[in-house]
RNA sequence: GCCGAAGUGGCGGAAUUGGCAGACGCGCACGACUCAAAAUCGUGUGGUCUUUGACCAUGUGGGUUCGACUCCCACCUUCGGCACCA
């Protein structure tokens, strides 16, 4: 002991220290060999390489850093791995604009945001590291790319799909905030282009079902996502148009209504369209619409306050039941992706087509009666939309708009004429991105074969270094080496798909990687996958709640069925946390709020600003940044530094045995049991760190305020304990005080402590006494006392004498330990 | 409009199963130490009043209960998602 003299708590002198040989001693690597102990797999959302660590980061490090190393002390095998989701945008525009290569700027990045990774403690397995742009990764989404292709999930199509000007690539729908790109804020337009497609569609009810199996996850994030897939039932109805030997086919959610149609309205995209207009004086006047339609952005043709403009198109349909000629309308209001991209306008029981029937003079036709207030078509203000008794409706006269769902959809089934029918919000991941620093889509097009895929052994299809970054057009396509190449099957001249893929795609799956990270054959270990997966604890912020984690969902559903993996949802459980705020405001540059995690490890050090996180606020909540609760956090550290200095001496060659016999020793033991008990609980159940660092305080105050008369064996282990609790939240100067008070071992590995039940029992208890409910009083009463017992002592009390005198004492209410109310009148 | 989450001191937050509202920390005030300051330590700190005590307090108004931050009903506010989705 004696070569460790006494100092002051100086972090940055201990930070790295400990750094280096936890490094160097590999405590934290994964053995995944190991048989016979529980495994854990903590799993941090990875980020993209932006060039610098936020507090976002910080954040969501700290949390799985404490998750991790109590399950490790816990006896778990620990996987908690860390990597890069390094293909993306920004660096490619850092290319076009400072003219450095995406690679360069990129792997430079990881360098340094790893090295501030290291200094914030965090335990990672680094031997697992990933980095989606290296070719060692990206071949293996190409790989996956493939079996999506054999299995009819990845396919080609024309279609009008996002384009963000700025960033010069088309985007999916999840990409789409509010009409705007998520990442560049631009307004974003469509276009039409043949673009590859994830067939997600296939899924959706897989995707929402499924969500009932997952406990583990926010309310809020499964709420989302059935938003997200936007599941309706209803009905097909298929619609005969005699003139021209077709049909078209509408979807409803309101069957019950069908006798009361009195239009038709497609989508001015509707392939029909140009059909049902040739020839008819309407034809010009039309095509001129849908041609202004097209122009028209997304966001000024669907925000629900636009006006709906229609145009007749000459043409006739024929109801499926009554025979009836129905006009056919074109509409913008009707979207051509949804459902079947037409519908049936029944003016009187749908708000939309009310308003759509009053402006262009449609009938209305009451076919669902009010029974409350009898409905007259001509006197409707408003549609009436809720259910009712049908009416006008033929056979299904008098049925309830529930029975009438029912009955027409049968009915239409065995007429052939549609049936019950269900339709989703979801389109098809659009995955196709014009861009050079993604993963190339292994794809060739030969005039002879057409579309061929890239074979598996000639993965990965590297990306080229011959292109040219103007900011103008797809690098790729500058390439000559990589455009031209030859056909895979018939030898010949071929071209090169030059798309990418979406990046959403390389972090659908990254997660398997962790468990094989060098396996140079296949993705994933199929049985490491096994052994690991699901992911136990997965942490990240909100924002991905129907992009990423939709799409890795999507991802394992497809794996899943492919034989490769033996469930059917990555993630049990899933922690959201929240945004870091300052000042009122997200921590943003443009805000000019930012406090960097560099600054505070350089100021107080990294176990100070991890503490500050975690005390805060609990995980999910948004963290309020305050400076002077982080100088609180760094005064708390320095107590607990001057504690444990000051007792090294009880640390000696033997080590004292608690003798808990005073009160004061008594007392400290209890609190050093009932600590232990709290922030397992508190860790472990419900992940509210917050409370498990303020039990932490408790015991340090506890500890002061028995310092000079508890024995000294109950001290030491007091002390003893309170680092061993304190370790995942503060690793360095836990550490470093271990190491202090004469152990070899690392805090780290040492086994978590256990409460003993025995000990937290106590002779007396202090209760609180009610009269009618308003507490007057307290009282110590034995502990062991029964129900009976505690009245009796409670009537006898002097004071509760003077509230019950003279009146009829009603009834008692006895809490054992807690509370006793008397009820008196 | 529909769905979800939340609303508690000057501030961040606590109260885990319906049982002492405000733990812990910040801030503030006073005191000790000091020539002084910083650091540190100690004490106090929801509000009101007629202050050894009582009353009022968990967004608002009702209700259930011996007892409600917690459960029920209605409403208000904030945040988030979806929204002309047929």
């Amino acid at each position: 002991m004696s070569t460790l003299a006494t100092k002051t708590y100086n972090p940055q002198e201990i930070e790295p220290k400990w750094q280096k040989v936890w490094e160097e001693q590999q405590i934290y690597r994964t053995e995944d060999e190991e048989e016979g102990k529980p495994r854990f797999y903590a799993l941090e959302m990875f980020p993209y390489p932006s060039g610098r660590l936020h507090m976002g980061h910080m954040r969501v490090y700290s949390i799985g850093d404490v998750i991790s190393r109590f399950k490790r002390m816990n006896g778990y095998q620990v996987l908690h791995p860390m990597g890069w989701d390094a293909f993306g945008l920004p660096a490619e525009n850092a290319a076009i604009q400072r003219g450095i290569h995406p690679r360069k700027w990129t792997l430079e990045n990881i360098q340094h945001m790893k090295e501030q990774q290291k200094r914030l403690g965090v335990s990672y397995d680094w031997e697992r590291e990933i980095a989606t742009c290296l070719p060692d990764y990206y071949k293996f989404t190409q790989e996956l790319f493939l079996l999506f292709y054999e299995r009819g999930l990845a396919y080609r199509k024309k279609a009008a799909v996002n384009w963000c000007p700025s960033c010069t690539t088309v985007l999916a729908n999840e990409q789409v905030e509010d009409g705007k790109c998520w990442r560049c804020d631009s307004e974003v337009t469509k276009k039409e282009l043949e673009q590859w497609f994830f067939k997600i569609t296939d899924y959706a009810e897989r995707l929402l079902q499924d969500l009932e199996k997952l406990d583990g996850w926010p309310e809020r994030v499964k709420t989302m996502q059935r938003n997200w897939i936007g599941k309706s039932t209803g009905a097909e109805v298929v619609f005969a148009i005699p003139e021209i030997g077709e049909t078209v086919s509408v979807f409803t959610t309101r069957p019950d209504t069908l006798y009361g149609v009195t239009c038709l309205v497609l989508a001015p995209e509707h392939p029909l369209v140009p059909r049902l207009v040739k020839g008819k004086d309407t034809e010009a006047e039309v095509l001129a619409f849908v041609e202004q339609m097209r122009r028209e952005s997304e966001i000024a043709r669907t925000s629900a306050d636009a006006e709906k403009v229609g145009m007749f198109t000459g043409a006739y349909a024929e109801h499926p039941l009554t025979g009836e000629r129905i006009p056919i309308w074109i509409a913008n209001y009707v979207l051509v992706d949804y459902g079947t991209g037409a519908v049936m306008v029944v003016p009187a029981h749908d708000e939309r087509d009310f308003q759509f029937a009053k402006k262009y003079q449609l009938p209305i036709k009451v076919v669902i009666q009010n029974p409350e207030r009898t409905l007259v078509a001509e006197e409707m203000a408003e549609a009436y939309v809720d259910d009712g008794v049908m009416v006008n409706s033929g056979p299904f006269d008098g049925l309830s708009s529930r029975e009438g769902i029912k009955a027409v959809s049968q009915h239409l089934a065995e007429l052939g004429k549609g049936g019950p029918a269900v339709s989703y919000r979801i389109r098809d991941w659009l995955i196709s991105r014009q861009r050079y620093w993604g993963c190339p889509i292994p794809i060739v097009y030969c005039d002879r074969c057409g579309i061929v895929p890239v074979p598996k052994e000639q993965l990965p299809v590297l990306l080229p270094d011959d292109v040219v970054f103007d900011g103008k057009s797809n690098p790729l396509t500058t390439s000559e080496l990589f455009v031209h190449t030859t056909c895979p099957r018939c030898q010949g001249p071929a071209r090169r798909e030059t798309d990418t893929m979406d990046t959403f795609i390389d972090s659908s799956w990254y997660f398997y990687r962790y468990t094989s990270a060098k396996d140079t054959e296949r993705p994933f270990d199929p049985e490491k996958v096994k052994k690991w997966l699901p992911v136990d604890k997965y942490i990240g912020g909100i924002e991905h709640a129907v992009l990423h984690l939709l799409y890795a969902r999507f991802f394992t559903k497809v794996l899943y069925d492919a034989g490769l993996v033996d469930h059917t949802e990555p993630f049990k459980s899933l922690l959201t946390q929240g945004m870091v705020i300052k000042d009122g405001a997200k921590m943003s540059k443009s805000k000019g709020n930012v406090v960097s995690p560099d600054e505070i490890v350089e100021k107080y050090g990294a176990d100070t600003g991890r503490l500050f996180i975690l005390f805060a606020a609990p995980p999910d909540r948004d963290l309020e940044w305050s400076d002077s609760g982080v100088e609180g956090c760094h005064r708390f550290l320095n107590r607990v530094w001057r504690l444990v200095e000051e007792h090294v001496h009880l640390f000696g060659a033997e080590r004292p045995a608690p003798q808990v016999q005073d009160e004061a020793s008594k007392a400290l033991y209890r609190l050093t049991h009932a600590t232990i008990k709290k922030v397992t609980d508190d860790i472990e159940l419900r992940y509210h760190f917050n409370t498990a660092i303020s039990a932490i305080m408790e015991l340090v105050n506890g500890i002061q305020e028995r310092k000079a008369v508890a024995d000294s064996g109950t001290l030491a282990f007091a002390i003893e304990t309170l680092l061993l609790l304190l370790a995942p939240f503060a690793p360095h100067i836990t550490e470093e005080l271990w190491h202090r008070i004469g152990h070899q071992e690392s805090i780290h590995r040492q086994s978590w402590p256990k409460y003993d039940p025995a000990a937290l029992e106590v002779d007396e208890v202090e209760i609180a006494v009610q009269i009618n409910g308003k507490l007057r009083t307290k009282l110590t009463v034995p502990a062991k006392a029964d129900k009976g017992e505690v009245e009796q002592l409670v009537l006898a009390d002097d004071r509760v004498r003077t509230y019950i005198e003279g009146k009829t004492v009603r009834k008692v209410i006895v809490v054992p330990g807690k509370l006793v109310n008397v009820v008196v009148g």
